[in-house]
DNA sequence: ATTGTTTGGTTTATATTATAAACTACTTTA
DNA sequence: TAAAGTAGTTTATAATATAAACCAAACAAT
């Protein structure tokens, strides 16, 4: 009856930061770090996790001499979401 | 921007129980776990929890000679369940 | 120019949580 | 009455989340 939530999405900061990259071309780290509040420890393991299930990507560039970590959500990423959100549903409207 | 999500909550097997006893005036321990698929151990760890915050009231009743565990939601529960939803809609409409 | 401070993170240790294996107790069936 | 099934609980372990500690470069002050 209830299927599986997908364990990368179903997390309050990794499901944010999903969240935040699916109305951006892309963010930088400290920008996640302040919209999600979290800590950059935290941030930085979650986004790897991300990252290594090919739900974004992480890019490492340079803003000047300083540097900047861009974090962009992928074809997949964003199919994952979706379906996440499609198998949430049927736990979210138990009357449906 | 991202209110926290009830931790009691956004846990599978538990918001799967939630989900369907707010379907029901109650249910019993063998259907639970027969429609949330976990095992007896999980199962009666996780309503212990939720028992606990007052979000079910669990019920030790005999059906017969058989023991009966009968899971019901409380007002408290309900409320907890749509404050909960209420908050996941800003995590999973991030356009809106 | 060296010292301290801020920025931008990563690594790692710890706390929390989820989960299943092992166990208990009682009932039914052979 | 022995074996098997039902109805769970307790407990040990695995997985996960989280923050503290750390690192490196840049910038600011003395």
């Amino acid at each position: 009856m209830f299927k599986p939530l997908d364990p990368l999405l179903h997390s309050e900061l990794r499901l944010a930061v999903m969240s935040l990259l699916i109305g951006t071309e892309s963010a930088e780290f400290p920008y996640i770090k302040e919209q999600t509040g979290a800590t950059a420890g935290n941030l930085s393991v979650q986004l790897d996790k991300l990252a290594t299930a090919g739900y974004i990507t992480v890019e490492k560039t340079f803003k000047g001499k300083r540097p900047c970590t861009l974090c962009s959500i992928t074809p997949e990423g964003l199919k994952a979401f979706e379906t996440y959100v499609e198998t949430l549903r049927d736990y979210l409207n138990p009357t449906q």
